[in-house]
DNA sequence: TTTCTCACG
DNA sequence: ACGTACGTGAGAAAC
């Protein structure tokens, strides 16, 4: 029989958006409501097999109910704009899953479905209505079925007239009476007053109607009696308004609402664009022909995938196929790339996969495998081939030519997309199921190398997507006018990064330890001085602990609490230092266990036996801005603006005798950055005449001349200068310079008063990045900021200082990666012997033989000034010692 | 695994 | 009224 299911989608897509967290695809757009509704959707074609479906909407805002009573849904609250944009998305992707819609103005959705059940019914049809409206339990009947939803969307709970009996004690039908009575304040149906639930359904159990119940007030007494007498016309009205009208112009026919399955063609670009990637996965599975066709769609997949086990005996083969190979996948695991094992090699050719288990490279027959891997001028496309090439560097293998990385280009596209493997992106672009690694291997302590077989079948699969991704990331890069920065800035600086990774920073040792042990001596005193003081022992490294004894023990004020207790950190221990004395040592106590604990002991850890350096990894697709960052260990943090912290700087030598470190930094790049893009006529002045910013920025504030420039001033300006690249709110600033929100206010008034472009520019990007949904950097870097129409007050507002914020930032990283490459090349083309070793986001650190020294001081800050040209000057300051302590 | 703290630009 | 400066990684404790 004939199964129809009619959908409330107002009801539904209402309920959805309230229920859902919020959720948005990289474009900005708000898809909450429409994920809702859609994984609803797809449940109950699963569970019901309607042949037919119809979605009603309510079309325009006054309805035929209005007519009798203009009060009629009044008081409600606008609708937000998160969810209007969704509504159109909603019947779009109606229309691609094959789905009819229907509206009519002057109508509600109510009211088409309980035309279209009433005429379902009439011609011998089942019918089930899906709505969040107990209202349209008053057409349910034998035929046709009521489900309401709970638990947001996710869930309906079936009602027929045995449900209604059991729940209320009332036929369908007396459901209107009962709304009649009780009213309804989301629509305003005003009711009696003092009726609610309980009431009502005792009168109905009693007299059976409205009409009945006010024909009897004189059998009831009290206020009851009272507010049924004086709200008659009242109830009257609310039981009309609550009456589901049956006799809307549906031009609709039965064909129309025909539902024959999902077709995949139409359904799959909407759900990628939508980025619906959970329901792209089981999309294959509703439409498929039952049993478990999720698992057999798979194995078909797989089934299809050419994959050819290569050993000693087929390497010839696979020699005779190395200029087919369009693709590869170099499989290892374990964090630290510079300690990865290596698990095998997948070439891939359009027409079959080759899979090498690891150890067949280390074999005679394997030379030509090897020497294409190390050929410079084949180009290879592949995943991760950063993190290839040092794994394979530690085993004695070259790999040279990436050309195209799958893994970069996806974070180009959206760094702060936290799904990068090829599984995910086989799913954004609507390709073949890729399972997800930690499905084939496990993960944490489950983790383990498959069998070669599962292996091999595994890398095919991604190395089959990743041939398909290439040309579509292409096409890509294009379209955002993305080409250029990866091809000619990322994929080159992924093969400089894995240079200056794979030659590491020497460490003394030595000096290392003996540092070790003075922090020792000196922090065994601090904790001795702090027990005593404190009367007791306790773990120092616990804030519970130690929150315990400042706060419950000693007393003292509690300045900020933490999520978890009492807050003890660096802020709060310097406002408590006047009450207490203890306070000052455990401040000094915090400062040295950090030096001991990350920099000696943790440096020490990280110390290459091999090679006496430490080799750290600087990852490309991490910083959501452009930024690089670095681990294993992180070398972009070593301290430097206190002096005991400084001297680990110490321990960083040259590798060679008589070598010298050099260092260059960038001088004020991102204020510098800011006065190009701002185009503010103030700061590109004092840029070109090479004046101490913050000082400039003071006398603008202040409305000073250079000489009455005060320490406390400059120190200001110095901060509103950090807020103003961070994306300034006054709350900040004030927590910045201990002052209260009304002065910092007005310090950035007057900073946008005396720096107008500025000003400009800030509400320029932000309205910018309203409209388009991301910002871009100068050279085309994009971050999308879905959360800058947020109706939430802290996302939106983060996302706005963002959109400051990260122009600038990113843009600076944009600069120093292009110095990076031409410095590379700088040295090549000059023969120098001089390394590259480190960038720290606005700093490039070398090391130099003696002979090089001056060509270098020379040399490394004009490449960082001449990296780009700008409308005001970039400056670098250089210096050289023998550690990178004396570098400064 | 999450939370707090702190190192850097 | 809302409650945060932007971007990272690492160690230790607590869950």
């Amino acid at each position: 029989m004939d199964k129809l299911i009619l959908i409330d989608g107002n009801s539904i897509i209402y309920r959805a958006f309230f229920a859902m967290p919020p959720l948005t695809n990289s474009g900005g757009l708000h898809t909450n409501a429409v994920y809702g509704f859609t994984n609803m959707l797809l449940r109950l074609i699963q569970e019901e097999q309607p042949t037919h479906i119809l979605v009603a909407f309510d079309a325009g805002k006054t309805t035929f109910r209005h007519e009798g009573y203009q009060e009629y849904k009044g008081g409600r609250e606008k609708t937000p704009p998160e969810l209007s944009e969704q509504f159109p998305l909603m019947r779009e992707l109606l229309e691609s899953f094959g789905i009819a819609w229907f509206e009519l103005p002057g109508y509600e959705a109510d009211d088409i479905i309980g035309t279209l059940s009433k005429q379902a019914e009439d011609s011998d049809r089942e019918v089930l209505v899906v709505t969040g409206d107990k209202d349209m339990l008053q057409v349910v009947t034998g035929r046709v079925k009521v489900a309401l939803t709970r638990k947001g969307v996710s869930e309906v709970e079936p009602y027929g007239p045995k449900e209604i009996e059991e729940r209320y004690g009332l036929k369908p039908l007396q459901i209107i009476d009962l709304k009649g009575l009780m009213g309804d304040t989301s629509d305003n149906i005003p009711g009696v007053p003092g009726i609610g639930e309980k009431t009502a359904l005792k009168l109905l159990h009693q007299f059976g109607s409205v009409e009945e119940v006010l024909a009897h007030t004189d059998e009831l007494k009290g206020k009851m009696k009272e507010n049924l007498v004086n709200h008659a016309e009242d109830a009257r009205l609310s039981k009309q308004l609550a009456t589901i009208f049956r006799e809307v112009p549906v031009e609709r026919s039965w064909e129309d609402m025909q539902f024959s399955g999902i077709e995949e063609d139409k359904a799959v670009p909407m759900l990628r664009k939508l980025e619906f990637k959970s329901l792209l996965e089981r999309l294959s599975f509703t439409a498929g022909a039952g049993g478990n066709a999720a698992a057999d769609a798979d194995a078909a997949q797989a089934a299809d995938i050419n994959v050819t086990m290569v050993d000693a005996d087929t390497l010839p083969e696979v020699s005779g196929q190395l200029a087919e190979v369009e693709g590869m996948i170099i499989e290892s695991y374990g964090d630290n790339p510079h300690h990865a094992t290596l698990m095998g090699l997948l070439l891939s050719t359009p027409k079959r996969h080759f899979f090498l288990p690891f150890e067949l490279l280390k074999r005679e027959e394997a030379a030509d495998v090897l020497s294409w891997l190390a050929d410079e001028n084949i180009p290879k496309r592949g995943y991760d081939l950063h993190r290839a090439d040092l794994a394979l560097f530690w085993q004695g293998i070259t790999f040279a030519g990436a050309e195209h990385d799958v893994q970069l280009a996806a974070y180009l596209l959206d760094p702060t997309e936290n799904d990068q493997t090829i599984s995910g992106l086989a799913v954004k672009y609507g390709l073949p199921h890729v399972p997800a690694d930690e499905d084939v291997y496990g993960k944490g302590a489950k983790f383990k190398v498959p069998d070669p077989e599962t292996l091999g079948r595994h890398l095919a699969r991604k190395g089959d997507a990743l041939l398909r991704i290439v040309p579509l990331q292409r096409a890509d890069l294009e379209k955002y006018e993305m080409h250029g920065l990866f091809y000619d800035l990322e994929m080159p600086l992924s093969r400089i990064l894995a240079d200056m990774e794979k030659q590491g920073v020497a460490v003394n040792r030595e000096d290392l330890k003996e540092l070790g042990v003075e922090f020792e001596a000196q922090i065994n005193k601090l904790v001795a001085q702090i027990y005593e003081i404190a009367g007791q022992e306790f773990n120092l490294n616990s804030t519970k602990q130690l929150g315990e004894i400042l706060f419950d023990k000693l007393g003292l004020p509690v300045i900020k609490k933490t999520k978890t207790g009492y807050s003890t950190d660096a802020e709060v221990l310097e406002k408590l230092a006047p009450y207490h004395e203890i306070v000052q040592f455990i401040l000094e106590y915090r400062q040295l266990a950090k030096l001991q604990s990350t920099y000696v002991e943790g440096l020490l850890k990280e110390i290459m036996p091999q090679t006496g350096k430490v080799h750290t990894y600087f990852r490309q697709t991490v910083a959501a801005t452009g930024r690089l960052s670095s681990q294993y260990p992180n070398l972009q943090n070593i301290p430097i603006r206190l002096e005991e912290g400084r001297k680990i700087r110490k321990v960083f030598v040259p590798s060679e005798e008589g070598w010298f470190i050099l260092a260059a930094d960038y001088s004020q790049i991102e204020l510098r950055v800011l006065a190009h893009i701002s185009g503010d006529e103030g700061l590109q002045e004092a840029f070109l005449h090479d004046m101490d910013i913050h000082t400039k920025t003071a006398m603008d504030v202040f409305g000073v001349g250079p000489d009455e420039v005060d320490a406390n001033m400059r120190r200001s300006a110095k901060a509103v200068n950090f807020g103003i690249v961070y994306g300034i709110s006054d709350y900040g600033l004030s927590q910045n310079l201990n002052i209260t929100r009304k002065e910092a206010a007005r310090f950035i008034e007057q900073y946008f008063e005396a720096f107008q472009g500025v000003r400009r520019y800030m509400d320029e990007i932000v309205k910018d990045a309203k409209r388009d949904g991301y910002v871009k950097t100068l050279l085309e870097r994009r971050r999308y900021l879905p959360e800058i129409n947020a109706s939430n007050f802290n996302l939106r507002s983060f996302a706005e200082r963002t959109a400051m914020n990260t122009p600038i930032q990113g843009t600076a990283a944009d600069i120093i990666k292009l110095a990076m490459v031409k410095m590379d090349k700088a040295l090549y083309e000059h023969g120098l012997k001089s390394r590259m070793l480190l960038q720290v986001h606005d700093e490039l650190v070398f090391e130099v033989p003696p002979e090089e020294l001056d060509m270098m001081k020379k040399l490394v800050p004009e490449t960082m000034e001449n990296a780009i040209k700008l409308s005001v000057p970039l400056k670098a300051e250089v210096s050289s010692g023998d550690n990178w302590y004396e570098a400064k």
